[in-house]
DNA sequence: TTTGAAACCGAAAAATT
DNA sequence: AATTTTTCGGTTTCAAA
């Protein structure tokens, strides 16, 4: 279903997924029209969820990021996730066994911004939080 | 430095890192020359990382996602963290704050999988695991 | 008033789809 | 064959000199 040739792929657009087929083609000896149409399979089947971007937080003003997770109040976890996935400051999250329900990663100014998504939060369950100080490697 | 303009391409290139200069000129009312300028400055000044791709890991036979925190053993970070984020089963790792020193997630084809996955981890220090049930939003 | 920098646009050639 | 990317010259704006 998912060859080696189709993970080459992945691994190249997983790198840098503006590239041209053309180039993508050169990577891995393939022509443009293959490469086009493997790509195209791989998108259809859903192996391929979405191509998308890293930011430097930073350099958009916010000089915090952190992990935090929730331990949601009684019930209602999807009016609680679906609100807490609309705010602008959460960039990604799951649900997740354990302690707590959600994990989140959120990127903020700064410390006085922190405390007041913080005091959002705790209208619906009990945060934990931990400062991200770096991404390690490119996995 | 970075403006309004700049700020709805990004949330427009996260979306879909994959689109025309052309589509996206459409999207915002601008020139696909001064969408490629930008574009090319947010990625010279750094604020644009790199391009990449989500992934559904259960079709690439990958049944079980997890996160892992480690809280490494004595002092080598270095060491451990690049030997770390070599596995090709780390997908994102990031040294945080807290308990544990490295917070990662993992992608593992099953339990057996997980088991000797963990048993590898627990040469470098403490490993704490979640699962992952599923993704929320597309925030 | 002039100068320079920054942003945008349109057209044409080169490359990709 | 059609579309997109890339390059480049020209225009506008704005603020500093």
């Amino acid at each position: 279903m998912v060859d080696d040739v189709d993970r080459k792929l992945i691994r190249i657009l997983k790198e840098n997924s503006r590239l041209s087929y053309v180039e993508i083609g050169k990577k891995i000896f393939l022509s443009p029209s293959s490469v086009r149409e493997r790509i195209k399979k791989l998108e259809d089947t859903g192996v391929i969820k979405a191509y998308t971007l890293n930011i430097n937080e930073n350099l958009l003003g916010n000089s915090l990021e952190v992990f935090i997770m929730l331990k949601i109040f009684s019930g209602k976890f999807k009016t609680v996730i679906s609100e807490i996935s609309s705010y602008a400051e959460v960039k990604e999250a799951y649900r997740i066994t354990g302690q707590h329900n959600v994990h989140m990663r959120v990127a903020l100014k700064d410390q006085l911004h922190l405390q007041q998504f913080i005091d959002k939060l705790v209208t619906f369950g009990e945060p934990t939080t931990h400062l991200i100080l770096s991404k390690v490697g490119n996995s």
